[in-house]
DNA sequence: CATCAGGGCCCTG
DNA sequence: CAGGGCCCTGAT
């Protein structure tokens, strides 16, 4: 298929809140590699697909963690008009977190014996999400039951079947489809693309969306509690899934009541010491993360995430090997 | 070659 | 509320 050069070229600048740590927020190691972005030291590529419009985004930094800057350019196909722009900003500052006040948590938890250190290699890094919460939910479905490479390659058929494949800056990418892209595929087509029985479940997320029945800037705004029973009302999205989102997508930093067994292994050999064949309770770790950590417990847990895969990709952390199914 | 479990979730009893 | 089944794939 014919990729489509975005050769219209916006430049802005965006002021994140210090401190702010590039990389380690623009770049999540722990993420599967997928056809929509890509990063190397200093700049990530994302396209993005906003009100119908097919964009590719690069972020330069710019500055340092005290005195952040991050230079934005934003590839078209046409030239973007001021209120098209204006709302694409405000999205991406959401998506992106750049006005996170990490005041409250660096000084919460500066002196904490685990957390204080950690914060020291990492201040000024924020949760990452690129997608829409469409898009999230496709990424949650292909994830599930399935070992990173087989996420990786559901993924990427679905790219090559319903995204947009674009060109600009260099480089090659998706952008990912809209729920309207895919609404009339068949399950026997999805199937094709070797999802599995996750056919059904992106068909019928998709269906909730195109109806309506799912939008995600009235979500945005309703409660908790609210949003964790829409989420988990839709076929396909169960309480892991779910938990992603409500960290992810909806940046509640406090949310943590959810564990799956993956996890629950490695979190057991980096805070207690278990090993993955006896591994802490998952209501004792929720007990810890709840009793350490409040009310910034998926902050928290985000940060020694992170810092572990970081590690990794440094150096091999041999017990964690293991327990990730690449 | 067969078997199995995987970065869950739905459905049944 | 515990447990089987589900698509497909790579590991054993």
């Amino acid at each position: 298929m014919n990729a489509l050069p975005l050769t219209v070229l916006c430049e802005r600048e965006v002021v994140p809140t210090a401190p702010f740590l590039f990389d380690a927020t623009l770049h999540k190691p722990d993420h599967f590699p997928s056809a929509d972005n890509a990063w190397e030291p200093g700049i990530r590529w994302q396209t993005m697909l906003w009100q119908g419009v097919p964009l590719g985004l690069k972020f330069e930094n710019a500055g340092g963690v005290d005195a952040p800057l991050v230079r934005l350019s934003i590839w078209s196909e046409e030239v973007l008009g001021h209120v098209f722009l204006d709302g694409l900003l405000a999205e991406i500052g959401c998506r992106y977190s750049f006005a996170l006040d990490l005041a409250d948590f660096n000084a919460r938890f500066a002196s904490h014996p685990r957390l204080g250190p950690v914060i020291d290699r990492w201040r000024g890094m924020r949760p990452l999400n690129c997608n829409s919460l469409y898009e999230y939910l496709m990424i949650a479905i292909v994830l599930q039951n399935a070992t990173v490479r087989r996420s990786v390659q559901m993924m990427q058929a679905l790219d090559e079947n319903y995204g947009i494949p674009v060109t600009y800056d260099g480089q090659a990418l998706y952008v990912m489809w809209a729920p309207e892209d895919i609404a009339g595929a068949t399950e026997q087509e999805l199937r094709a693309l070797k999802v599995g029985y996750r056919a059904k479940s992106i068909r019928r997320v998709t269906e909730a969306f195109v109806s309506g029945q799912v939008d995600e800037r009235t979500l945005r705004h309703r409660p908790l509690a609210e949003q964790r029973q829409a989420l988990l009302g839709l076929y396909g999205v169960g309480p892991a899934s779910a938990e992603y989102i409500l960290d992810d997508v909806f940046h509640h930093l406090d949310e943590m009541v959810h564990i799956s067994p993956w996890e629950q292994r490695i979190y057991s050999r980096l805070f207690f010491d278990r090993e993955p064949e006896d591994p802490a309770p998952v209501a004792e770790l929720l007990a810890y993360f709840n009793d350490q950590f409040s009310p910034y417990q998926g902050l928290a847990v985000h940060y020694f995430w992170e810092d572990l895969f970081w590690r990794r990709r440094a150096e091999p952390v041999p017990w964690l090997e293991k327990l990730i199914r690449l």
